[in-house]
DNA sequence: AAGGTTAGTTAGGAATATCTAATAAAATTA
DNA sequence: TAATTTTATTAGATATTCCTAACTAACCTT
């Protein structure tokens, strides 16, 4: 007979990965620091706790320190490195700002699963390692971006000649409304 | 005085979007149909409906057909439209397949910003206008990934001579964890 | 038009995740 | 140690989003 554990819901893992940072700061995690981390009260936090303690992600017994189980543990570490890798494609490679990139993080981190992560992470390898591609070429992004997407400085840099038709035909395949 | 209108839920998009979606298909929607495209049975379409109908995103009287106010269409078509772009970011980007890349699509519509949304899109529209980057590019990316990240491939076809060890550092730089 | 089928609604309930107010335990300080 | 402050818990309420079971309205079919 399998024992079947109920998957975690978004704000469960919040809270795991929110212990699990307290706890690489410091040695005690209270219920006071989580509320905070996450902006909710002190009750929502108990009752979580209680909630999480049930489904063996927390050791925990009222009025003492807050502790992960190796289960609640790899959930809190798995949570972190996600974000970790979010918010360097955000800010890296499409270069929005460290707020905005972590906000954005902590929202996608739930919703991505392990394998489209996984390609996120060989994209972000990938323009390192190829040659064409590279921190010098996001620079052009930028360029690109901050001239109102006009190719021109794109061009200019460019090592390649393609003609303005093809390039408009391009951008209309990767960009326009299907409908 | 004024009115503040509470935002709307991730599940309340979800239903305008699926409402949108059924009128470009049919002209009249119906409970049974929102019910099956959402995967939810009926009286859950009825309870949302009503509580659409409270926030004026939709008209609707019992027993008759579904329509969108000029507010709920607007919402249904920003989302479908961002579910568009994340499609299609996952699919012509970074290679993820169609069925996995819909439904990561259909959760992250609900978290991105406006402004990441937009910045994904410059970052489309200047990988097809940079001469150095383009579809031939992208096709690049997948021989990296099926020769299991091994920059050989790339650097082959490369322009530019980077000695190995630069290499490294870089993916060091974008892929590694912080702590 | 009567009867059956399909579609839709109501009623009532459960899980999740919040909150406030009141209370209690623990820690600190005088 | 007694008093005060800080931290944490309980109790009870609300909002969301979903469900099942039972009922009803609308639609076909003959």
């Amino acid at each position: 007979m399998k024992k079947i554990k109920k998957p975690l819901t978004s704000s469960m893992e919040d809270y795991l990965e929110a212990i699990y940072e307290l706890n690489l700061e410091k040695s005690f995690v209270r219920v006071k620091d989580i509320a905070k981390k996450l902006n909710v009260k002190m009750p929502t936090v108990t009752s979580m706790l209680k909630n999480l303690r049930d489904r063996e992600y927390v050791n925990y017994e009222k009025y003492e320190f807050v502790e992960l189980t190796k289960e609640g543990e790899k959930v809190g570490r798995e949570m972190r490195r996600r974000h970790d890798v979010l918010l360097k494609f955000l800010t890296k490679i499409l270069k929005i700002d460290y707020k905005t990139a972590d906000d954005e993080a902590c929202k996608m981190e739930h919703t991505l699963s392990p394998s489209t992560l996984q390609r996120v992470i060989d994209f972000m390898e990938f323009i390192q390692v190829c040659p064409r591609a590279g921190m010098e070429w996001l620079s052009h992004f930028e360029d690109f971006r901050k001239s109102g997407n006009n190719p021109g400085k794109c061009l200019e840099r460019g090592s390649l000649d393609t003609p303005c038709q093809v390039i408009r035909d391009r951008v209309e395949i990767l960009t326009k409304a299907d409908n």
